[in-house]
RNA sequence: GCCGGGUUGGGGUAGGGGUUAUCCUUGGGGACUGUGGAUCCCCGGACCCGGGUUCAAUUCCCGGACCCGGCCCCA
């Protein structure tokens, strides 16, 4: 027995019905915001991450050597492949509404919520470097949430990178990279440790407190203002407002609570604005997505400089989320056939009448089993078929069918001729 | 890569240095070859892998694989 690959998951059917239910939710909300599907290749070469990240990250993918000598790597995140396939086309009209659902993988531990392959939802817009465009991000992100019923169960926690620099800045760290790292540990680390590797770093001691008292904090957005000394405030009214209005413009697309947070820094990417992320309410799980701006990350791959902001949000935490709250069985009753035969000879009818159902728009099962006709009910019953049709010597004689609701036990026979009509009023 | 806890039929489990490895469930069949998911009966199906200790290992020891969780990292 050749077992499964550690940290990748087999999915059975009754997996795959609520998974692909969430699918069409991630789908049918981006284009109802009018973004357009595209795909990325499940390969890329693994320059395209040495770009933009350090050797860290070489030792966290599935990569390999090819017949040909190249370097290639499994995709482990959607951001470079499609800022690739962007910059690669110049008659694309700005802005670029896109998304995709890709699959990625990372050579890491497995633990909760993450495994070594999963599926991202990722949504980007292109060339619009607006308020508008950042708002519209988050409100793609959480509009999905509440489609799948997640409304109230989330918040999103945004910050801005630029702010932070500023504020970094202001307190006298130069490395804005590492202040930003030892930001995203802020969760992770005691508060004393954390104040004394701050200290450490910064050279303005008595400002650093002010940064130790916003962090850590959910501020609401209207709030913000009042949060920041007047000199600070003023120097950065710009970005700080345009905070406000995103904001004020992601309340006219969801209910989500949205709140400012400092410790929101997302790792050490790409990001040059906004940077946000969704968690669950009960703070049990890890992020549901995150994105932000990245107006730089064009120029680091392919030389051009492109506006862009973006999210990913992963079917695992997710996942793990909808079941919690009982929102994993999406088993949908729609109508479904099964058509039982009593007979050789009934057979053939039954394929006729199957391929006839099917044009209708139905699932139909057909039982060529030969097996007792109890049987082949307890069979139609037990795979949940909603309703099924008898065909033996008897219907082949009259020219009739009978159609059993399996729900209700109903059951009524009419002419063959009428199947159409048939069909339709046991379906409704 | 590191740390902790696990691993007995498809799923959930009981047990235990030696005999036919327990029970529930799922699956297959039958009672019932033209009318249901009930009931009863029958059947199939497991000790993760390798090494060690031992007369004997599924059981004890060591290693590995995999699973769960945590660290690192976070795309």
């Amino acid at each position: 027995m050749i077992e499964r690959v550690r940290g990748f998951r087999d999915s059975y059917p009754e997996d795959m019905l609520p998974r692909q239910k969430m699918f069409d939710v991630m789908r049918e909300t981006a284009r109802k915001f009018y973004f357009s599907q595209i795909e990325i290749p499940s390969l890329e070469y693994l320059d395209l991450y040495r770009v933009k990240s350090g050797e860290e990250l070489l030792t966290q993918t599935f990569s390999f050597t090819d017949k040909g000598g190249r370097e290639l790597t499994m995709i482990p995140e959607a951001t470079p492949s499609v800022v690739r396939m962007l910059t690669s086309r110049k008659d694309l009209k700005k802005p670029v509404k896109w998304f995709c659902l890709p699959k990625l993988w990372r050579y890491e531990e497995p633990q909760s919520g993450r495994s070594r392959e999963h599926t991202q939802f990722n949504a980007d817009i292109f060339g619009d470097g607006s308020v508008y465009a950042d708002a519209e991000i988050i409100g793609l992100a959480c509009s999905t949430l509440d489609k799948l019923g997640l409304s109230g169960k989330y918040k999103v926690r945004i910050n801005d990178r630029m702010l932070m620099e500023k504020l970094l800045r202001d307190i006298g760290i130069s490395d804005i990279s590492r202040g930003y790292s030892l930001i995203d540990h802020y969760r992770k680390l005691s508060a004393e440790e954390f104040k004394s590797l701050l200290l450490e770093l910064c050279e303005d001691r008595e400002k650093a407190d002010f940064l130790l008292q916003l962090l850590g904090k959910e501020i609401k957005l209207d709030q913000l203002g009042s949060k920041f000394p007047e000199k600070f405030k003023k120097e950065n009214g710009e970005i700080i407002s345009r905070l406000l209005n995103t904001g004020k413009l992601v309340t006219t697309i969801t209910d989500a609570e949205l709140v400012y947070d400092a410790s929101v820094v997302r790792g050490l990417g790409y990001y040059t604005g906004i940077v946000f992320e969704g968690f669950d309410t009960a703070g049990e799980f890890r992020s549901i997505f995150g994105g932000g701006r990245y107006n730089n990350l064009g120029q680091l791959i392919a030389g051009t400089q492109v506006e862009a902001v973006g999210f990913g949000m992963g079917d695992a935490v997710l996942e793990l989320l909808l079941k919690k709250n009982n929102l994993w069985v999406l088993t949908e009753k729609e109508s479904s056939f099964g058509v039982c035969t009593v007979g050789d000879e009934a057979i053939l009818t039954a394929y006729e009448l199957a391929t006839k159902i099917r044009r209708l728009g139905y699932a139909v099962n057909v039982d060529t089993s030969q097996a007792s006709l109890s049987n082949q009910l307890k069979k139609a019953a037990s795979n949940s078929l909603t309703h099924t049709i008898i065909i033996g010597p008897k219907e082949l004689r009259d020219n009739v069918l009978t159609i059993r609701d399996m729900n209700s036990g109903k059951q009524f026979t009419g002419k063959m001729e009428d199947l159409d009509n048939l069909i339709k009023s046991m379906a409704s």
